[in-house]
DNA sequence: GGCGGGATGGTAACCGGTTACCCGACAGGT
DNA sequence: ACCTGTCGGGTAACCGGTTACCATCCCGCC
């Protein structure tokens, strides 16, 4: 079924069917209806990938995401999924599993459907192929089209430009440090150590430039490795806590998804939040309003905006300067101000 | 940049380089180097568009949802996401914020991409210019291709069939109720009532069979009309309360969001749960576990890739009866027993 | 030496749209 | 009656791939 069938069947020629379906061109209202009328008993669908090879038509936005169940990528790709609707394109969202291979594979198949932007959303660990490959896609240097934005995710290089968005990751980490010190914490754990991993390495920063800020000196002791997963949190709590859990008041986790495992672990240890500790998160998502977590807000669904109106916007990916959003405390009932405090 | 800049830098003919890069045709090792390295300098990427056209390639596999930032659709949608990879599809994912209009034009979309499936999602409320367009569609009657495919949502009518696969809300809703009956409770709210709303009517209609078969008698005062958002169950619950709370024992929220508000104002009312009132939900995502909520669990993924499985199955749309996945109960900490319990 | 045949690679048609260019018909002006 | 301008609509080239078909070339064999 195409255009030329159409067009036979209306007894008129090709150029004419595709004027009237288009509009835009002055035909004959007795012609146009007998288009319109072949059109509709041959249940023609104009095929939009013929179309997009004679006419440069929008491209689509595709975002990359690890999997779209966890609430941190399904905000921001709720937030893709907007600014790519305003701005009348298709949205693709394609999940990883965290692959870097299935990554890279993906994006190639984004440029070979000439999808106009690809937005990379998440932490990943990036090897010397990884990067040598990427930095060719975000560079632009091919003929694809396709504009390559990070979101969220540490730079491809030691100096390696591309286009980029992200939280502030180390300054939200810090505002919130700074509010459990204020409110006379001293002792503050930090769950969620992950060296080498981006979204953690930044958020201990904070973590630990506000301790320094205070004059509060650092122990690694404080600082406990953990998965970034409900179960981690819990695992990581609950063996803290066998421990004995007088060397600390508060727990700084590095998500709220850990958060929400180590509140678990804690009152199954047969304390309570606030009273016994002070639990902060990191992210704003689900279990956080539930569990009434203080936790660092973060405009997810702008950020998505933002990659999208970056990847739209012409800019040059190897002198545009990276775009930092901004992020702010929300205050629930999961910290105790100590009676010892200022 | 095109396959036949290509040729020319390489020194070759079209032909070898579409052969050399499909790998499927013997090519001299000097000639394959000289593409390879021509397709290297040229950063070029094929156009997978205007391969499209001459060769019948597996098409993308299409989800359309309310939101993809509500975890009943986030679940679904990974399901759907995970199916399509296996199958080796491209996954789109499109959401209509809930507007009808947007979900015909996107369908409409889809079907000129060539979308090889398209999985609707969600409750709607059809009129009869949805139900006869997306009849259409639905009996794939046009040379479009693409197969529809109807995810958890009401007939498009009195006996018009489709391809559709959906949970058994009314068993679910049936043996949750079931459960509060069997653990002593006799007046047990039934919150989010919403007259021609699909999902809401199934439900209900399970929590009224099981009072039958308890021979409890009905009692319309118990169902309470409420929005299938948070501060709704938030709202609806607080006005109950404000009421006196002493006309019922339990609470069977239509969905986990919505029992996360009731629970929220039950405690903000000074009550506790399950000691003061117990409470069950639906659909077993997020805040569920959070907050310890016995509810009925729906096997979302499953339900994506069943769907994606039925779309590329071949099976007519018009004589496929359609598919029900079973759910159960998940037993957490929100129901009391009653000392009155047999 | 002539010839059959496998291995390579080139030419051109085709996929399904769009549109530049051209042609015929008809109206109005002289 | 003839010229010109406008309008409607047809023909064919083109977008960027794939591939059927054909032309070489080189080998071994009679």
């Amino acid at each position: 079924m195409t255009i030329r069938d159409v067009a036979k069947h209306a007894g008129v020629s090709v150029a004419t069917v595709s004027r009237t379906l288009a509009g835009d061109y002055p035909v004959q209202p007795s012609t146009r209806h007998k288009v319109l009328r072949a059109v509709r008993e041959l249940d023609y669908v104009p095929n939009a990938q013929a179309r997009a090879l004679s006419v440069a038509s929008p491209g689509a936005v595709a975002i990359v995401v690890g999997s779209v169940d966890m609430p941190y990528y399904a905000y921001i790709a709720q937030g893709v999924e907007e600014q790519a609707a305003a701005e009348r394109r298709l949205c693709l969202i394609c999940t990883t599993g965290g692959d870097k291979e299935r990554e890279l594979t993906i994006v190639q198949m984004m440029r070979e459907q000439r999808a106009e932007a690809v937005i990379l959303v998440g932490s990943v660990v990036v090897d010397d192929d990884y990067r040598e490959r990427m930095t060719r896609y975000a560079h632009g240097l091919d003929s694809s089209g396709s504009r390559l934005v990070l979101c969220g995710r540490p730079p491809l290089g030691e100096g390696v430009p591309a286009l980029t968005v992200g939280f502030d990751n180390t300054g939200g980490a810090h505002a919130v440090t700074a509010h459990l010190l204020s409110a006379g914490h001293r002792r503050i754990l930090y769950l969620g150590l992950r060296p080498g991993h981006s979204t953690s390495d930044s958020r201990v920063a904070g973590y630990r430039s506000a301790l320094d800020d205070h004059g509060i000196p650092r122990d690694p002791a404080l600082e406990v490795p953990c998965g970034f997963d409900r179960s981690s949190g819990y695992a990581a709590m609950k063996q803290r806590l066998a421990a004995g859990h007088d060397d600390f008041t508060a727990v700084f986790a590095a998500t709220d998804v850990i958060a929400a495992g180590a509140v678990q672990a804690i009152h199954e240890h047969g304390l309570s939040v606030p009273d016994d500790v002070s639990v902060v998160g990191y992210d704003d998502v689900p279990p956080a309003e539930d569990i009434g977590l203080t936790t660092v807000h973060l405009p997810h669904a702008e950020l998505g905006r933002a990659a999208v109106r970056l990847a739209l916007s012409g800019k040059d990916p190897l002198v545009e300067p990276p775009l930092t959003l901004g992020t702010h405390i929300v205050v629930r009932q999961s910290v105790r101000r100590l009676r010892s405090a200022p």
